[in-house]
DNA sequence: CTGAAAGCGCTTACAG
DNA sequence: CTGAAAGCGCTTACAG
């Protein structure tokens, strides 16, 4: 590979017989500069291969335009790299470059922020990771403004937005309640998510308010625990009759266990309600009755958000809750099938 | 939020009683510092929150530390997750910062790669996206190593690493024609993606050597687009009796085709296979016979490569083809089987 | 509209 | 081992 030779700005202006200042000028749309000067100067750039080094003009500038985005999952649940899509497109769109940092479990949000701090990024999202407080902190401190997706760090003024996930809890279990289902189940996803904890609460607190007894396993959001998870709920003397899972990946685990594991049927033997809506529910092997994200509003929701308060840094954060939404298909029984019978 | 105030090595020079120089000097490990100035100074760092400035170091000393990824499919196949994991781990383990471009349909290479150049970027790894020779061309002139993940361009000098495409889809030829399997049928990918072109050829090869005539549908590497394409196969006066599916999800798509849409059986009506051995061919709703992707062995090549091309730029360019691995699971009929029957 | 000059925050010969 | 100084490639007051 040939040597590499940069070219600057100063070699642009001598080709153009102007100054370095009218080069750069030319490249500015707000600058002025005559308009003949400023294409003369632009073909000749783009003649020899000219562009401006995107790293000195962040130096004097002090804006990289480039946001972090930090994320976790994307392997294990489709719902995430559809997230990471739809933020990187609509940070594209907003001008923003991505430095992406995935995850993982041996990891620590703690090694790789400092990182995006080292490198200026204007803007932090974090999404599917836990944000320590101290980490808040040292963001704060320099002044780069964080964006949560779906978790929140309550006490810090990083801004963030999640699904309604108490409420989309509560909507399933009322979902079975009104199907007269008398054994729910809850599959947890990891034990430590936001995420798992609110759907578990909103589930809970309709089974209590009906004073109905629910059974618990974990399936830490991947679909062989959930496999296992439902296998215990069934294959046991007063087996189950319903199970929430925390996500669709993993009731996609415990419709295969049922079936297949199992040699049961759903919805007759077991309703099965997953979260998320991922476009593989809606599948056939599947035709899983889900609670939908509102992934679409809330990526809007939270890149507008950091965007808005990377242009106006004394904004203050924003803190929403987004509702979602019920689809119902054939994994659960429904309660107009109740009345029928 | 509060006022950014950037904090520079001069401040933590002063508090320390020492040079800038010397404050450059203790955050460059090779550098030499006295041990305890080294200590003294990054103490006084730490307390008051100073990092070195990327953006400057990069400006000086010519290297960003940042690649570009170029990625496509990230929403409509759970290969590509798979591999942005793996790449972007691969890269953080080597100190390499990851500037991400997810690419969609109505996007072309021609903007991002520049934008990619502007920042700088030591190398770019791009994948499940086709490179121009004029972009090629551009990157070389710029002097940033290109490397492809399962594309090539002739021609050109960027190192590329592909599975051997061909030879997968020989060996799925040939446990069709082992299996007795008589009315055989390939669903392609995209038309103009050298994966689904070269799976289609290795098959057709052994099927024109075994004189077996075969039919041809598109499925554009979706599910739902598959799923029409095998009803097509198999509706109809002489239907198929195994179809090859340049992707997983195009199998899924075909397997549900087969047994929901048209209420046959797999394997027995028809054999399915499948290309890429994503997670879910295991599961057992699919189950799903097909060729694996040695994508650990893929990745750790391309990013190997290209980080040692970034370190020396005058090494030429490489370019391999790595073996899949038939993995026979239960939607297709096997030899054995018929020698039994 | 244009140029000369200062300066963004670093690294690294050069000299001591 | 350490400091003073040049310079990376830009942007942007300042002056004309």
């Amino acid at each position: 590979m040939k040597k590499k030779v940069k070219i600057t700005s100063i070699e642009v202006a001598n080709l153009a017989g102007v100054s370095q200042s009218t080069v750069s000028r030319a490249f500015t749309t707000e600058s002025p500069v005559a308009k003949k000067t400023r294409e003369k100067v632009i073909s000749i750039a783009k003649r020899i291969g000219y562009q401006p080094n995107a790293m000195a003009r962040s130096l004097i500038t002090r804006k990289s335009n480039m946001v972090g985005i930090v994320i976790s999952n994307v392997t294990s649940n489709p719902f995430y790299p559809e997230v990471l899509d739809l933020l990187s497109r609509k940070f594209q769109e907003n001008g923003q470059k991505v430095m992406l940092f995935v995850v993982h479990r041996d990891q620590s949000l703690d090694d790789i922020l400092p990182q995006l701090l080292e490198y200026q990024v204007d803007g932090i999202l974090i999404t599917a990771v836990t944000l320590s407080s101290a980490m808040a902190f040292e963001c704060e401190r320099w002044g780069t403004p964080v964006t949560l997706f779906n978790r929140y760090v309550p006490g810090s003024n990083a801004s963030w937005f999640c699904c309604d996930n108490i409420a989309g809890g509560r909507t399933v279990g009322q979902l079975f309640i009104d199907s007269e289902l008398k054994r729910p189940a809850y599959i947890a996803g990891s034990e430590n998510t936001s995420t798992s904890i609110d759907r578990e609460k909103g589930f809970m607190e309709i089974m209590n308010e009906n004073g109905i007894k629910t059974l618990r396993e974990v399936g830490n959001y991947n679909y062989n625990d959930a496999y296992a998870a439902a296998i215990q709920l069934v294959d046991r003397p007063n087996p189950v009759d319903s199970i929430f899972c925390s996500n669709d990946i993993m009731a996609f685990g415990a419709l295969d266990a049922i079936r297949s594991g199992m040699d049961l049927k759903v919805p007759e033997d077991v309703s099965i309600i997953g979260f998320d809506d991922i476009p593989m529910a809606s599948w056939p092997s599947f035709n899983l009755t889900t609670v939908r994200q509102p992934v679409r509003r809330m990526v809007d929701a939270s890149v507008e958000d950091l965007i808005s308060r990377i242009k106006t840094p004394e904004k203050p954060p924003n803190q929403k809750v987004i509702m979602g939404e019920m689809i119902v298909r054939g994994s659960s029984r429904i309660p107009s099938e109740v009345s029928m019978s």
